[in-house]
DNA sequence: CGCGCATTGTGGACGCCGTCCACAAACAAT
DNA sequence: ATTGTTTGTGGACGGCGTCCACAATGCGCG
């Protein structure tokens, strides 16, 4: 795996602080404390470790140690449940690519810094679904969108969702001279389309199993690619 | 929906003709006849109508006019059905391919040949995945892979499946010399990539609902960043 | 302080799914 | 005609999402 910060928010209060391990302990009240707040953790983990499809309502009950309607007083049906799995996927891509961009070096031409920053943001998204695969696939696998009414539950540190990042690194692109004001309408979703497919390819498709250093090399041939091509 | 011709072998011989529409005419022979040929008809439509997820045991056995446990005799589980359809789903998507070829006026430098070929190849996989959602879902929605041992089932009528076209078109390319040999290796991931990316985010990202024309716009564009990028 | 009521969790049920086992019908080979 | 193999049936199990009725809880108002 390779080493990728993900900082998802866990569950801030518990009076029920069950370890892991054994049978989570029962609850000495009757009501629960953040109910929500441990469902959702229980679907995160679930989430990461099986993808959306491992997002089972029952499940996430279980390891909350309630029964298995009580979920229904917090998410309308499992569907409801998931999407809120996904924001919280999304926001951890977006932090993905805010870690990539710290590492970015200051310095050269603001062209180099713009075409620096466009490719940090593509490389933390491919890094991330190579790390966190289930979570990735539970953010971008099925049905998403992220542009319309922007979540903020979906935004990073910085508050930015990773369209936004994509978007602001593909401005800084035409500010810096480094692309033509009239090839920006849309430029990402040709940016997006690109390192969508590979993601993809990567951990469903043929180059599953690649390793990782010829994945890394790959990746950089397909934003070189783009850096030419856009 | 966007008019591809897909050729989906149907049923050779089914001695229940049944009709659509209203209960499947109970059988006459207590042997069905061809149970996994109407099983794997059954599983396609399934899939084309709602994707992989869509492909349940039990409501093809329905269809077929057999009970549940019957399909364990053609397929080991669930699993193995979806294989059989997804493989008939990627020859309809080499189909689709070979289409969209079938379309490139002869004449003009074999460079220029060269490059609509592969733009052609681009072009069918992703109006494929347009027209015909469920089943490109089914075929490259979850996992897949296409290249190990090639199975013929999954080849379109020139019995190359759509790998084997992207590769083709590529090689092509280097003979015409409109792609330095050294950038050969690898490229059809490169090119894989980015339809495959685009083909997912106009059906399940940002770009569903976009109207087919600009689609097609925004499909050329991408073909011409990667023609200058590769 | 006590009461009523909205909130939150429980228990039990339903219908759907995939899958397993034992049995029966149909056919093929002897 | 008998025997054995294939193919379809019937019934069952556990797991899932979801619905309804009920019980525990704790908060706001008098």
């Amino acid at each position: 795996m390779d080493s990728v910060h993900i900082e998802i928010p866990m569950s801030v209060t518990t009076r029920n602080s069950a370890l892991p391990g054994g049978p989570p302990s029962p609850r000495s009240t009757y009501r629960h404390g953040d109910l929500r707040r441990a469902l959702l953790d229980a679907g995160i983990e679930l989430a990461r470790q099986g993808g959306p499809d491992a997002v089972v309502l029952r499940e996430a009950t279980r390891r909350a140690g309630v029964a298995p309607n009580a979920a229904y007083r917090h998410f309308a049906n499992r569907q409801d449940l998931l999407a809120a799995v996904r924001a919280a996927a999304v926001a951890a891509v977006a932090q993905a690519m805010e870690a990539e961009m710290a590492e970015v070096p200051t310095g050269g031409t603001p062209t180099e810094q713009a075409h620096a920053r466009v490719r940090a943001v593509g490389a933390g998204y491919m890094r991330f679904a190579h790390a966190e695969t289930g979570l990735f696939r539970t953010a971008f696998g099925g049905q998403f969108s992220v542009e319309q009414n922007p979540d903020p539950a979906m935004g990073g540190l910085t508050g930015l969702n990773p369209f936004e990042h994509l978007s602001a690194a593909l401005d800084d692109l035409v500010t810096a001279g480094a692309l033509p004001p009239e090839r920006r309408p849309g430029a990402e979703y040709l940016a997006w389309s690109t390192v969508h497919g590979m993601a993809l390819l990567s951990i469903d498709g043929p180059l599953r199993g690649t390793p990782a250093d010829m994945l890394q090399l790959l990746g950089q041939r397909l934003l070189d690619m783009v850096e030419r091509g856009l």
